[in-house]
DNA sequence: GTATACCAGCTAAACGTTTCGCTGAGTATG
DNA sequence: CATACTCAGCGAAACGTTTAGCTGGTATAC
């Protein structure tokens, strides 16, 4: 690969003419401008933004940690943020923590060494379990989706609380009393959050949920199914299950379908953040949407600001709210 | 951030001492030694990869450009590449060229300015549009899924043909003879293979595609969905369709579920590429899979090699063999 | 004609690492 | 005791840029 001093030797001038030239830094004279870029040309040679990073100490890379890869919900992250992302002039290097603390640990030690410029994370440890987020040693950091109890970190987030509640008063609204839930892991704020939310929606009604029909599931496909089979073989199984996720909701159509329980009929279904596919399967999710798009356009906003102006900001802590979209996965409740 | 002379002075080592240290490249006696990892952690010095990578003249990157970050393909093949490639110590920058020429031409650019190691490319121009692929010029690259005619580079293919050979003579086996087809891009070798391979099912069994019957798609759910909707509005409409990949099935579908049209007792369908949600939605797809995690993994094979040994081996052109999966998105034709 | 101002272009240092080659002390060999 | 050898540790160059500061020539002002 030509450098800047092949071109500067072929041109015969010195680098920082050549360096004036690329970066239209400095008045260089038409002649000599000439000779650069046909040097340029001939040499075929393109700066090195490895060099020009190291100089500025800057890498024009963002990290996106998100905790699972497999899930729809966060490869749509991925789309919008790698749009965003290249729009401000970065590139976007992705990691999966796979719901993995250990691996988060791994990968935020690495997104360090490699000098991204900042990071997008989406936690899924405890809060004790983070590096101090001290701003001398850690590149500048954006939690998404879920947070803890840091006020001194930008955050972009749901109102889980609400989802929970718009989701099951739909179903309280259709005359369902038998609510069960299959809940998101309870030591994310997000878990506790949707839990709390369902439950005092159904609180306001004056319905308790029995023990039975509450289960935590791991945010995933395969944990959902094996306790949504478990929970529905039982006699008294609940008429309506909230479901804390796209994922673990497809995981429950999936046990309901073994079970040869149809859904809408035997059991209705509502879950939050998902991402259905196109429309066209059936049935189509009951759910509350994140506006995706947004959060993660001003998760980068917060982001690139930070980069770009350091502490100077109070920390950004902003919080969407989710929507209801119907679908067909509901039916009104048969036995009062 | 503490730099290695910092570390140096404080630990009164030179700074090759504390090299030798950290990378273990030279034996530091046990007192230094220990002097030196004091220094480090009394300093929280971490070294900076981005000088390393400098010095070295690479990066760690790996690239990785595909076509739409939308279709959930690709989001599958970010999962299983990021994974791989970080398997192989290297960390992977994700690039959308959203079926743009012009896209992944400035993304190639950046790609190379970034000077990553590597790049994992799903190529969307035709083929003369790409600069020449000079290894003094240009990084490692491998193609993946489609490719042209260029028996100089890595490449990582389906049998295309194959693939729509499948799905249509399972249509042909159970009676379907209007068969129609939601086709890929021609200028692709991808669409054409494709395209290709339903034909020439068709015609070893002595049937021809009514020419109204066959469309072109993007690729994409929005356009599968007008040209479906148009298609199957027709009187004669087919009996059967072969879409040429599960993003534009999916737009099918919504058209069919538009049209008041069942799927499968009024219209059959069979893709290819799909990657269906988990079970539990209906209908599940009747489709041929590429062995994704396998590709990947091939591919990134290919390319880790020829970033460690550059040239020295004969380009690898590597075609895999798609398999029909079985859905409940066909049924036996009713007009013989 | 001298002093001043301006400005195009150059020289060289700096960024944080790795690594080559050197030094000098200690040890073995004759 | 002198020479050779070993080896821990050091000094400094190099990687490809950017940029502060300098130089020397030309134009302007008096």
């Amino acid at each position: 690969m030509a450098t800047i001093k092949d071109v500067a030797r072929e041109a015969e001038v010195s680098t920082a003419t050549v360096s004036a030239v690329i970066n239209d830094s400095a008045y260089v004279s038409p002649a000599l401008r000439a000779r650069v870029l046909s040097a340029i040309d001939a040499l075929g040679y393109a700066p090195s933004q490895v060099a020009r990073n190291f100089k500025h100490g800057r890498s024009q890379l963002i990290a996106l940690v998100v905790a699972d890869l497999a899930n729809p919900f966060y490869s749509r992250l991925v789309w919008a943020a790698e749009a965003d992302v290249s729009a401000w002039g970065y590139s976007l290097v992705v990691f999966n923590s796979d719901e993995k603390p250990d691996n988060e640990k791994r990968i935020l030690s690495r997104v360090r060494m490699l000098g991204c410029d900042g990071v997008l994370l989406v936690p899924v440890g405890d809060e004790d379990h983070y590096p101090v987020r001290d701003t001398r040693r850690w590149p500048p950091t954006v939690l998404y989706g879920r947070s803890f109890n840091r006020d001194n970190m930008d955050t972009v987030t749901l109102d889980n609380h609400e989802a929970a509640r718009l989701a099951t008063n739909y179903l309280l609204d259709l005359g369902h009393r038998r609510i069960g839930s299959i809940a998101a892991p309870t030591h994310l704020n997000t878990g506790r959050d949707r839990l709390a939310g369902m439950i005092d929606a159904m609180a306001a009604r004056g319905v308790t949920p029995r023990p039975e029909h509450i289960r935590s599931g791991d945010f995933r496909e395969q944990m959902a199914y094996s306790v949504a089979r478990e929970m529905l073989k039982q006699p008294d199984r609940p008429s309506a299950l909230y479901v804390a996720n796209g994922l673990m909701a497809l995981g429950v159509m999936r046990a309901l379908s073994d079970l040869g329980l149809r859904c809408p009929e035997d059991i209705s279904i509502v879950s939050t953040d998902t991402v259905s596919g196109p429309g066209g399967l059936r049935p189509q999710l009951t759910r509350t949407e994140h506006p995706l798009e947004e959060m993660t356009y001003e998760a980068l906003r917060l982001l690139v600001d930070r980069i770009q102006h350091g502490n100077s900001r109070p920390p950004g802590n902003v919080v969407f709210t989710p929507s209801l979209v119907l679908g067909d996965s509901c039916a009104p409740a048969t036995d009062g």
